[in-house]
DNA sequence: CGGTGAACGTA
DNA sequence: CGTACGTTCACCGA
């Protein structure tokens, strides 16, 4: 067990609780302790969340297995909110309603304080954790009790857990590795080539402005490039979309909103309209991916740097900030390995249709599997072009209504009946606002839309939510899928001398020293084949993927 | 001042 | 644009 209490990373208090014996101290003096007992036992770390080892992270130290008892508690309950007072009260069976709430300030200890359990009790009379239990923990002494704490809900959940399904606590165990990844990623950032982003930079926003008065020249320079197509709409605010699309209107592009994809339709019908698109680049990057960005994020050691989360609100894929899942494609070229080193670029093929063929049982679309392109077996089944073939897969996935792939779709309900049931039964129970379990036991709530509305109000509505379900079915297990198999490269890399450096949805980047660079990929392939066996309980599906030794993130895959 | 929608980057 | 996320901007109402 690993426990922190509230206060600064390294200077709060912290408790480690291994064969019954406590020890408590400063975190970061508690890092060795911590070291020790991984080497000698190689425990599986319980804690209220992975923000728990940021101290022993921090000093390098690996962690090999966890239980992460918000993981568990997202995993199993549903929903993105879960502070230990919630996480408690579920665990022990108590009504989340019942949760009593701590309100902040002064006026707490004058009104709650009849309400609270004597100092040396962590639980309430009606079972549940004290409400000032934040401030409680300020004091060293109440980390015993709240390690112990921590233990009774894992155990809980464990058995709530097993009760579910036999796959989700390894779901648990995949994910508290995922979350405590994501503290490993935020030490380590992603490599950068500093002096190439600046020109990467440069070339969309313009050389760095010494001065505010510099900036805003810059800012007019790049507007002109769009105005000087329209006389006498100088004055034309290029960043509010009403004008913009008055401004369109004016020269005869009459757009009902000015979104890229509407106005990639009318680029030959007036210059401005290719101007303005070249502008809205290179506009999010000076803005978004600039100098500013720059400074801020990169470290003095050329790593870009931003929040790791395990799962988002939704179907539970991870999100990273700062730009780390969303650099544009032109700044890649600026994501480099350091000297020595090299990227080990790992992505998964045809990912989601090969998770449809796990989730759903369809043997014949599991048997399309084989393929290293899965389309292709799909195409010659249903006797059209490969290119039809793709669109009606996407399009039973994803419930894509524009596009021609009505008559393949059919042909997809009568060659794979099993899989397309599957959707048409998660599309359905999202519109009746019914919750879902991904494959590995995640419930996700689907009447997250506009909740104060019940379904069956509001026809659209319904749709959204049915269309959400069945969208998140799929990219819900594909993200479990991909933690494992994070998690295994994690674990069987890690004697290389380097890590994954980032995780985007079914992409992994590996740093490793140029001399091991083979050895990962190798190490990343196997991985999958185990991770993919193990999630899918041996289900005979097929998963590949595209894995190349790179020195730059948007070098060519071999 | 905070919240909202438009817009757009990624998968 | 099928869904999801993060970020910035302008606008709105308080």
């Amino acid at each position: 067990m690993l426990v922190a209490g509230p206060g600064r990373p390294g200077a709060r208090p912290a408790a480690v609780l291994h064969d019954g014996r406590v020890r408590t101290g400063v975190a970061a003096a508690l890092v060795e302790v911590v070291a020790e007992v991984e080497a000698a036992h190689r425990p599986r770390w319980v804690w209220w969340s992975a923000d728990a080892a940021r101290e022993a992270v921090a000093a390098g130290v690996h962690l090999s297995r966890a239980w992460d008892a918000t993981e568990a508690h997202r995993l199993l309950h549903g929903g993105w909110d879960a502070p230990p007072a919630l996480v408690w009260a579920l665990a022990r069976g108590l009504p989340a309603a019942g949760v009593p709430t701590a309100p902040a300030g002064d006026l707490f200890d004058l009104v709650s304080a009849p309400d609270l359990p004597p100092d040396h009790e962590l639980v309430d009379r009606a079972g549940y954790l004290r409400a000032d239990h934040a401030r409680w923990l300020e004091d060293p002494a109440h980390l015993e009790p709240w390690a112990h704490a921590v233990l009774t809900v894992a155990r809980a959940q464990l058995d709530a857990a097993t009760g579910v399904s036999a796959r989700l606590s390894a779901t648990v165990v995949s994910e508290s590795a995922a979350a405590l990844l994501c503290v490993e990623l935020e030490r380590d950032g992603l490599p950068l080539d500093r002096a190439r982003t600046e020109q990467l930079v440069a070339g969309a926003a313009g050389p760095r402005a010494a001065t505010d008065a510099d900036e805003a020249r810059a800012r007019t320079a790049r507007d002109a490039l769009v105005l000087r197509h329209v006389p006498g709409r100088e004055h034309t605010d290029l960043r509010n979309p009403a004008q913009v699309k008055e401004l369109l209107a004016a020269v005869g592009v009459d757009v009902p909103s000015t979104r890229k994809w509407v106005l990639e339709a009318y680029r030959e019908v007036h210059p401005v309209v290719p101007a303005l698109l070249a502008w809205r680049r290179d506009e999010r990057i000076a803005t978004t991916y600039g100098y500013r960005w720059l400074d801020a994020c990169v470290g003095a050691d050329d790593r870009l740097r931003g929040r790791w989360t395990a799962c988002d609100g939704a179907a539970g894929r991870m999100t990273a900030e700062n730009g780390l899942h969303n650099l544009p494609a032109v700044l890649r070229p600026g994501v480099a390995a350091g000297p020595g080193y090299r990227f080990v670029r790992a992505d998964l093929g045809q990912v989601e249709p090969r998770v449809l063929a796990v989730v759903s049982g369809d043997a014949a679309f599991a048997a399309a599997t084989r393929a290293d392109d899965l389309y292709a077996p799909v195409a010659q089944r249903l006797g059209v072009e490969r290119p039809v073939a793709k669109i009606a897969v996407l399009a039973a996935m994803y419930g894509q209504r524009s596009g021609a792939a009505g008559e393949a779709l059919a042909g997809l309900e009568a060659a794979y009946p099993v899989a397309m049931s599957l959707l048409d039964r998660a599309y359905a129970s999202g519109r009746r606002g019914e919750p879902l379990r991904t494959y590995g036991g995640r419930l996700v709530p689907t009447g997250r839309f506009l909740a104060a509305q019940p379904p069956g109000s509001d026809p659209a509505l319904d749709a959204a939510r049915g269309r959400f379900a069945r969208n998140a079915v799929i990219q819900g297990s594909a993200a479990e899928l991909f933690k494992a198999w994070a998690a295994t490269v994690r674990a069987t890399t890690r004697d290389l001398g380097g890590g994954i450096v980032l995780c985007l949805h079914d992409e992994l980047l590996l740093h490793v020293p140029e001399g091991a660079s083979e050895e990962a990929a190798r190490r990343v392939d196997a991985a999958l084949v185990d991770a993919a066996r193990r999630w899918s309980g041996g289900a005979p599906v097929r998963f590949v993927a595209d894995t190349s030794v790179i020195a730059r993130w948007s070098d060519a895959k071999d």
